[in-house]
DNA sequence: TAGGGAAATGGAAACGTTTCCATATCCGGT
DNA sequence: ACCGGATATGGAAACGTTTCCATTTCCCTA
């Protein structure tokens, strides 16, 4: 039915191995054969079949994404990184979103032997040692973006130091009471990241000489309504906090509206500072943790291009800084209430 | 290297075409034989190559989604729907997206013949006649979401109505002179629902008995930036209009930022009606025309995988009604200013 | 004009399946 | 015990490329 480089070689007069050189652009092919070959197949329309291609080659020409939750709006100002370059390098996005660890496990053991990808981008997901051998040992360049595996090349940003900066913040604003919304690790997926933000609090606490205040600490779920649930909660205990840093914009939105349901003025009464830099943290002016999502996406995918080219490449560890930007959620603790 | 079907057949003294049998549940294996071969398969871990399999059933398994600038917040709860039922489905997502009506025209060409997806879910994005002419006549199944085609399979919302239905509600609050902000038309991307909704917004005001004052009516990008820009313009005409309508939420939130900048309250002074519902109107509290966007999605993977089952069903046309969700910026007119 | 090395070309083999036809095996009925 | 139809099985051919080796053609030099 659809024409195949038998055709054109039949057509044009010449071998089917001239015709492939041809259209792999080999330079030993005399320029008059070319012409007619070319002329050929842009007579007939001939496109070679790619997956006759991929058959020989091993290649795909895709890239593969396994995201948690792609909706989410911090992944998918991710995405929208990760896209822009693989659009630009003439590859395909195929997309495997994961909402439980067993699809998780299902994609690092089966992606690896399918050959449909030639490589893998993880979002957020950290594989443990044995899963990242296995990577290694199967040959699937993979490159991780927030997440961390010394085998792998991996893209991360430095939460400590982010969380670090923002408790700081509020506490040169003079709030001595700081509630913390953190995320909650969903089967290990966020681990390191939660973890990390717990530290950067207890390091700003610690060098500000003031208590850590375990009954200011909630895990909530990585939502509005998780932050709104935990904000809720931290704010009618008895001490109550004058501001929260929240591990997440969603969970920064919720808290905003469980102040407003209780009738807290912010910032007057309570400050609030986010964590992404999604931008819904603009349309609403909080003040928020910014984390470079796009870039850190675009990146991600040239490495992994290298990767795939190029697959002895060791592995890399590149970090990224966040970026304070203070909007109309935070101000001066009152001095005394 | 890997290990092929070969490789299982001699393990399990049978021939290749047993093992395949096997594979593919074919009923005609007696029952020793295919425990004997199972148990090679699990022993050597042999999984079919899907791209060995594709060069014979031309099946890839794959779904391909045509998405014009797909991190736009509509899109992606569409896309989350599609995703869903195409995870549930065994088959994998592959992510076109579209900036420009170059690449959507590259799309619409190249994808059909590629074979690298058995079918196409196209969202926002209305091919021509010759088009989908083509898409039939290359026997690529084809599903538009959010679009229309005679042609082929369209899920569109039914924007007319949804239009004239917001409109409708202003007037009844007593608002005669309604700011409209419409979306572009982007190269013909969105041509039919920008219109669709105009002519709802006619249909309203003649029913009322209303005149249509064009200089109500701005164009402006589907964007937070292309609302504000144009809801700025609207409210500082010596004719403010007392409610804008605008043709989607990102564009409402514009508006509302705008009116917020001249301060304007809302819903005192001005009320504002979105089109979409997505989740920041919720956020927001702002009244919103809704449409059913996960479920178009997961509709619309649905009716693609079953054509891409029987490939001869017809094309259909499914319709969705829009629902009007009002919230905090919706009020009566003040009798007069 | 002949010779020889380089350049260009042809096409078989290979990639790992599925399909399908030919062959072998089974089993119930006589 | 034998026959015959049904049931199982083996493996060649085909899918559309790329690769690579053998062969042909070209062109320069002596």
């Amino acid at each position: 039915m659809a024409v195949t480089i038998h055709n054109v070689a039949q057509e044009a007069g010449v071998g089917i191995g001239t015709v492939s050189r041809v259209v792999n652009n080999s330079p030993d092919v005399k320029p008059a054969t070319r012409e007619r070959v070319l002329a050929v197949i842009h007579r007939l329309n001939y496109k070679p079949d790619p997956i006759a291609r991929s058959m020989i080659s091993k290649r795909t020409n895709s890239i593969g994404t396994i995201v948690p939750f792609f909706t989410r709006p911090s992944f998918m100002e991710l995405l929208r990184g990760v896209e822009a370059v693989i659009a630009r390098l003439e590859r395909e996005l195929v997309l495997y979103n994961v909402e439980t660890s067993a699809q998780r496990d299902h994609f690092f053991r089966e992606l690896p032997l399918h050959r449909k990808v030639d490589g893998l981008l993880i979002i957020s997901l950290s594989p443990d040692d044995a899963a990242a051998r296995r990577f290694r040992e199967l040959g699937t360049p993979v490159v991780l973006i927030d997440a961390y595996s010394p085998l792998l090349t991996s893209l991360v940003v430095n939460n400590v130091e982010g969380a670090y900066q923002a408790v700081k913040r509020l506490i040169e604003l003079g709030h001595r009471h700081i509630g913390f919304i953190n995320g909650e690790i969903e089967g290990n997926f966020k681990f390191n990241t939660a973890n990390d933000r717990l530290i950067g609090l207890h390091r700003a606490l610690g060098e500000a000489g003031l208590l850590f205040e375990p009954e200011q600490v909630l895990i909530s779920e990585w939502s509005r309504k998780g932050g709104k649930h935990a904000a809720l909660q931290l704010l009618t205990q008895q001490k109550r906090p004058t501001a929260i840093f929240a591990a997440s914009d969603v969970q920064a939105v919720g808290a905003l509206e469980a102040a407003r349901e209780l009738g807290l003025r912010v910032p007057e009464q309570l400050s609030v500072i986010g964590f992404d830099g999604i931008e819904i943290s603009e349309l609403l002016e909080f003040s928020t943790m910014q984390q470079p999502l796009q870039e850190m996406g675009e990146l991600g995918a040239s490495k992994l291009v290298e990767l795939i080219e190029n697959p002895s490449h060791p592995p890399e560890l590149i970090r990224f800084d966040t970026k304070l930007v203070e909007r109309r959620t935070t101000s001066p603790a009152l001095t005394e209430r």
